[in-house]
DNA sequence: GTGCGTGCAAAGACTTTGCACGTAC
DNA sequence: GTACGTGCAAAGTCTTTGCACGCAC
């Protein structure tokens, strides 16, 4: 885990115990293990992978431990959920950050993540042309990268 | 069904027969039928929806042929995948029809769509920047209407 | 007549839930 | 000590697939 999101678990951890606090949940030492196997991860991810990587940690949870607590966390606003494909659920942290726009690569099924100023003035604009107010927006541009010859079919 | 759709019927069968023709599949009754069905959606369906509809006008299809047919539909690029939740699949036609927007009002789920001239040329940019070829974008706004005092909690 | 298509039911992928035991507060 | 939390396995939801029979070409 690079140095940064280490700087990040303790606060996190104290905005995730008051959540929990006021919704008459506990912190666990299973709850703790999962933030911070989420804010290790960089960009987006998926649930299977956070299982995989704590458990190669040598971490035990369980699968059912990892859905329950993500829906905690997205509840508390610390993560994301942002619509990839319509296979499965992808995720990202997103305290303490501005929301994004997401290029996906088809062919190599990288996603990279942009600043999207822009964004959200349209999507406040749209909410407001409609009446209603703006609560989050999802952005996902897919694109192919040139291939190399060797690689074109 | 709304006249427009039935204008559309004649002009997208012959799309669809001639991209199954070059696929070296065939064009059925069912396929027909669903391709009815779909031109009949205003907006964005389901597939579950899909199938209630037909049944509901006494035609007999499967699930399954349901499944496969709106796959044969996306290859042929006359429906498109719009990416609203994780839990499933939701479609609209877009054949003719520009890339769009979409506004999800997350009280009543209702989803309604906004043209977006602007999001074309982002998409664009964002994968030139990217160096790659600009395929297709997903754009979702989720907004809260205003609740009458009625309805507030 | 051949090969693709269909319906059905079973299997698959991802996510949620019931239950018995454990532990944060 | 009392909820809430956990792991496990089973159930649930949406989608795909195997198979036997049928039909478009």
């Amino acid at each position: 885990m690079p140095p940064e999101d280490d700087l990040m678990f303790l606060p996190l951890c104290a905005v995730f115990r008051r959540f929990l606090k006021r919704q008459g949940l506990k912190f666990t030492p299973e709850r703790a293990k999962i933030l911070h196997a989420v804010l290790s991860k960089e960009g987006v991810f998926e649930a299977e992978q956070l299982l995989d990587e704590m458990r190669a940690a040598g971490h035990r949870v369980s699968k059912a431990t990892i859905y329950r607590t993500l829906k905690h966390l997205l509840e508390a606003n610390i993560i994301t959920e942002v619509l990839i494909d319509s296979r499965h659920a992808h995720y990202q942290r997103s305290f303490g950050k501005e929301p994004k726009g997401y290029l996906v690569d088809v062919d190599t099924n990288q996603i990279s993540e942009f600043d999207s100023p822009e964004l959200n003035a349209l999507a406040a604009r749209i909410c407001r042309d409609h009446g209603c107010q703006p609560l989050s927006f999802n952005f996902v541009v897919y694109g192919a990268a040139p291939q190399s010859d060797s690689e074109r079919t």
